[in-house]
DNA sequence: CTGAAAGCGCTTACAG
DNA sequence: CTGAAAGCGCTTACAG
């Protein structure tokens, strides 16, 4: 029998009831564990023995219409391929337990997550939202308790989880100052993502306090190795004039870019361009060569988010973080 | 005001039919599109007017509750770290359009999607499910439409899309054989994945039909860099000893953990070991060195999958498929 | 063309 | 301790 054309038939609490020979209400009761000195022993147990028998499963569009709010936790994110987000992931998912169900979703192709997408999750009436990366300057409440990741220019009193870049970025900086670079081009990403303008304000920041000086030479790119990799094409040589010795990008992904291109123009790394990124990837390990990066923890950023959603489905309060960073050496800036 | 803490009220059918003076069942059919030769042009405009002013959207639950069934797609998969799905689902949303909402859903670390992540699913009354590198062996039927994607043991009848690797395999061993490759080793993944048993299996009959002896020091590893690196450390000096000339690893990912330890230990590829992959992740262009890798393209997995999903929706019948693959030839093989 | 009403499958006071 | 009943917000015959 094909798997798809015969449904099996839906079981409902009513078949559970009759087997059990009581009522909807009860077995509503001990499914949702709410018998505790309202259903007798007996009885709860002729109920999970029906719902073991049948392969009951309350219904979700059901139940979660009749009580306002379901199990679902959902995670809009731009950008599942980014290794990053399986880390930010496993963050949620280790934290949220199985009392959610956590569902992803993503935008489309380089847009952020938007009003739009809260909206259409919204109908939904999952238990919570979180939203990484949300586009700047969109306001984002809704019906439902919503948690931002990695939105350094939440508006004040939303409740987000960030990264603190600075000790990353100073970390970068005085290696950069270290390995005796004065002159530095950067690659930004071309989404509008506070957490780039942070990166980039940081970065320049950092880099005046140390006496590097930064190119205005800068370039963009979408956040994919081909991308990176043409914008890299087009402003190597007006770097090269310029005298940079050094190109950070803002994610690993755009520094893959540099890397391709250095590689297919003799460019040695990092004795004539050092380069470097953000995120630290896990396959930054294994470029040609191996990336600088500064760390960005996913994982940690993830469990930070849904501590405070739980904090807000239960009506609890939760500060706003921001987690630490640090700089991660290797070859391509000469370790 | 924090975002979370005051939760917008909710606006329903009721409210968009009071403003437009008309009745819910009027608007129903007004929202759904089902007004033409129902409702007059007039009162439709103004439940048109109402809806925008009040910024109405259809209750997700209430509808597929009273409707049987819902709107929402459900991506079932191992791993979406893997940048072969950020493809996958571009190809699944590319197809399904915006008249299916896709969501998406990650099974626990390593696990392969099985039965009980069906269960779960099926609560929320989908329109259809997608099950991507499913469980070997488990019977995967629900209550809705399910189709399969890279499943190659599935069970007669059900609704699959796979790649056909013979074309790939082919092409991958002939090119080692070209190169001189007499005696090679394979790393596969850990996880029982059928398709993973596919390529081991199609690789092994092509080596031998090439002259190709595959050694008997195979190695496995879990789907990450790290992994692969540590069982590759492991089978290393044993390979040497063996004449091993050739590693070929199930995934690319695992390639990359051979790649890592080979430059760590100073062996040089491809003149002291050669290595392949399977998926041709974005990735491998910029490994030291790029890695050849028989392309397994994503999208077009995606959009036959989502394709299928859609006729069976539609109560039609479709074809499973196998999509062609072929080899990518670069520097880790001597290009 | 329009709306009152039944029903989707639950949960939760409420009365017994 | 137990169950009848109202209600969650829709959709869809059905009667007008």
């Amino acid at each position: 029998m094909p798997s798809s054309a015969v449904p099996a038939r839906r079981v409902t609490a009513a078949m559970v009831a009759e087997r059990a020979g009581t009522s909807i209400a009860t077995v509503s009761l001990v499914v949702n564990g709410k018998d505790r000195g309202r259903v007798s022993a007996p009885i709860a147990a002729r109920v999970r023995d029906a719902v073991d028998e049948l392969g009951y499963v309350v219904d979700h569009a059901a139940s979660s219409l009749a009580r306002g709010t379901g199990d679902l936790v959902v995670l809009i994110a731009p950008d599942l391929s980014n290794p990053f987000f399986a880390e930010v992931i496993r963050g949620v998912r280790d934290t949220l337990g199985d009392r959610y169900q956590l569902v992803l979703s993503v935008t489309e192709r380089g847009a952020q997550p938007a009003t739009s997408d809260l909206r259409r999750f919204e109908r939904l009436r999952p238990a919570g939202i979180l939203v990484d990366a949300p586009a700047a300057g969109g306001s984002l409440d809704a019906a439902v308790p919503v948690v931002l990741l990695d939105a350094p220019d939440a508006p004040t009193g939303a409740v987000a989880v960030d990264y603190d870049l600075t000790s990353g970025v100073a970390e970068l900086v005085a290696h950069l100052r270290e390995r005796g670079h004065e002159r530095v081009a950067y690659l930004d990403g071309t989404a509008r993502v506070a957490t780039f303008g942070v990166r980039h304000r940081l970065f320049q920041e950092a880099c005046a306090a140390a006496g590097i000086t930064v190119s205005e030479l800068g370039a963009r790119a979408d956040l994919t190795v081909d991308a990176a990799a043409a914008a890299t094409e087009h402003a190597l040589e007006a770097w090269h004039e310029d005298g940079v010795t050094a190109v950070v990008a803002a994610a690993d992904t755009l520094a893959y870019g540099v890397l391709r291109v250095a590689a297919a123009t003799g460019l040695r790394v990092p004795e004539d361009l050092a380069v470097a990124g953000f995120d630290d990837l896990p396959s930054s390990s294994v470029t040609a060569p191996a990336l600088t990066s500064v760390a960005l923890p996913g994982a940690e950023l993830g469990r930070a988010a849904a501590l405070r959603l739980l904090a807000a489905v239960d009506g609890t309060a939760a500060e706003p973080v921001a987690l630490p960073t640090r700089l991660v050496r290797r070859a391509s800036t000469g370790g």
